[in-house]
RNA sequence: GGGGCGGUAGCCAAGUGGCUAAGGCAACGGAUUGCAAAUCCGUCACGCGAGGGUUCGACUCCCUCUCGCCCCUCCA
């Protein structure tokens, strides 16, 4: 079957073709470790783990690498490149007022002041989140999740290529600068090209603040500084490399070409973030291409509003997983559909009535799973995409990843009665390879503090009020149980709760 | 100002030139129930942001306008 992907390099959709039919070479861009990852940087790791997941559906090969990025950047770059608060101290401050606060419990980090201390704690949180979530190259850690702090010789080899070769050079400040002038093909990933952006810049780009720059487009790659919180040595003097170096890198180490097939990230990736490493790798490979499909996933929305920490509506994962967002725990499975369910380039707005949906959904799907593996002794039976239901959900990914249109087929499909219960569950295990929900198999384990006998112990008192007729007690009984977050439903069996997922 | 993306029912969301505009949630009617929940049956867009144009025919192609989002400064 034939893929077809959005591309932004071309800004039109493209049928999908591996540089090497061997394996699918990935990498997405991954998380800062300065603070724990929001639901928006999810969106955007789900979205690359849903194009790892439906190629592998396809029968390919995917090596996916993604990078962390633990060099302590500086909040403010728009002031000579590298001013502002460096943000190892800025989370080294806030990580001192979180243990007083509870947020980071007493002990996490020992030494807040050891900014390694600081990238490993967050990077334990990030993986685990990862892990929770269901993506798949969280489990590859260390593997193919590779933190910049260790790669800062292959970014002084890259650098010191790219001056050698004329695209870098050194500037008045001592600063490493790429030359964007060297690279015709700089803003083709973007539009942004060099005359527009100079005709579109509107006053942003302060004088003073360019003077040491060939051209004021021109980008940070080894930045001298030490006062630094994390530098290493370097023949431009002690500091720090550039912020797009390393995925320029680390892409190229791990995955071992100069071309790689896929790279992915957020929209506001594409500029500069994106465009700059397209001239790194290209000026330091002399290829013209670094990745053939560059794909981008919106941002989302909360509730109709941007997420911003001022409209307190800002949420991390363990935010929503543990129910600060919408007052209701809320199942990993939950968080990881409502987060990939909608298409990954067109507006995503996150609200309770979603996550909701999204749990409707899981269970419909989970309560299906139970009945065909009670039905088929748990014996799938293999099945090939040949089969009707799982070409419609596969043509709908091979679509660019119409998930909704792949749920438009499973989810009344998960309604009917289905005569051969092994063939049936064979398709929902292939279906679940990519949407993994039902189940999604998660590290964290489910911790049984008694509460499972205790809301047993109440249907039990219910069955017992209704055997007497006593109707007051049995609603009161059930209005309790519901109190506590479950669903209460009458069975042949006696009455069962389920504990609700969102 | 420049570069991109998107606006389909109360909500989420498919469809992208031609049968009656998928599916889910919610809502409503019915079966069932002590009452509910769950389940089952049924109802639910003469319409696809607005206006033009092309066409035998447009949600689908073209133009204009409008609204929303991202980027041009760290940002998934």
């Amino acid at each position: 079957m034939e893929i077809r992907f959005y591309n932004t390099l071309s800004n039109s959709t493209e049928v999908f073709q591996p540089v090497n039919s061997d394996c699918v070479r990935m990498y997405s861009c991954g998380p800062t470790v300065y603070d724990f990852a929001h639901i928006g940087n999810f969106r955007s790791f789900l979205f690359a783990d849903l194009i790892r997941r439906t190629l592998e559906f396809f029968g390919y090969k995917v090596h996916h690498v993604m990078n962390i990025t633990d060099v302590g950047h500086m909040t403010d770059d728009a002031n000579a490149d590298g001013g502002g608060e460096d943000k190892m101290q800025a989370a080294a401050r806030r990580i001192k007022e979180d243990k007083k606060s509870g947020k980071v419990p007493e002990g996490a980090v020992g030494n807040p002041d050891d900014p390694y201390q600081i990238a490993q704690y967050y990077t334990d949180a990030f993986l685990s989140d990862a892990r929770t979530l269901g993506v798949k190259v969280a489990f590859e850690y260390p593997d193919n999740i590779l933190h910049a702090t260790k790669n800062i010789d292959v970014m002084q080899e890259m650098i010191a290529t790219l001056i050698s070769n004329g695209h870098a050079y050194v500037g008045a400040d001592g600063v490493v600068y790429y030359s964007v002038e060297s690279f015709p093909a700089y803003g083709s990933l973007s539009g942004n090209t060099l005359d527009r952006l100079l005709t579109g810049a509107g006053g942003r780009i302060s004088e003073e603040n360019q003077s040491n720059k060939r051209h004021p487009a021109d980008f940070m790659l080894w930045k001298p500084d030490k006062t630094h919180i994390m530098k290493w040595d370097s023949p431009w003097g002690a500091g720090y490399p550039g912020w797009h170096i390393e995925c320029s890198c680390m892409a190229r180490k791990r995955l071992g070409r100069d071309v790689i097939d896929i790279h992915t990230g957020g929209e506001d990736l594409i500029f500069p973030h994106h465009e700059c490493e397209i001239a790194q790798t290209c000026g330091a490979t002399g290829q013209d291409t670094f990745a053939r499909f560059w794909m981008h996933a919106r941002f989302l929305m909360v509730e109709g509003e941007k997420m911003s920490k001022s409209k307190g509506n800002f949420w991390t994962v363990r935010d929503v997983l543990e129910g600060r967002a919408t007052g209701i725990k809320v199942h990993p499975a939950v968080l990881r559909l409502e987060l990939i369910k909608s298409h990954y380039r067109a507006n995503m707005n996150f609200t309770k009535k979603g996550l909701q949906d999204s749990a409707g959904i899981v269970r419909r799907l989970t309560d299906l799973r139970t009945r065909l593996e009670a039905d088929s002794g748990g014996k799938a039976q293999p099945v090939d995409l040949s089969h009707p239901i799982l070409k419609q959900f596969a043509e709908a990914l091979a679509d660019d990843l119409n998930v909704a249109g792949a749920l438009g087929v499973i989810v009344p499909w998960a309604a009917e009665s289905h005569s051969d219960a092994g063939v049936a569950l064979g398709i929902l295990n292939k279906v679940n390879d990519v949407l993994a929900v039902a189940p999604l198999a998660s590290e964290t384990a489910t911790i049984d503090d008694g509460e499972a006998s205790r809301i047993q112990a109440l249907c039990t008192q219910m069955d017992d009020a209704r055997t007497r007729k006593d109707w007051a007690t049995a609603d009161g009984i059930r209005k309790e149980i519901q109190a506590a977050g479950y669903d209460v439903k009458t069975s042949p069996q006696g009455t069962i709760a389920e504990k609700r997922l969102a």
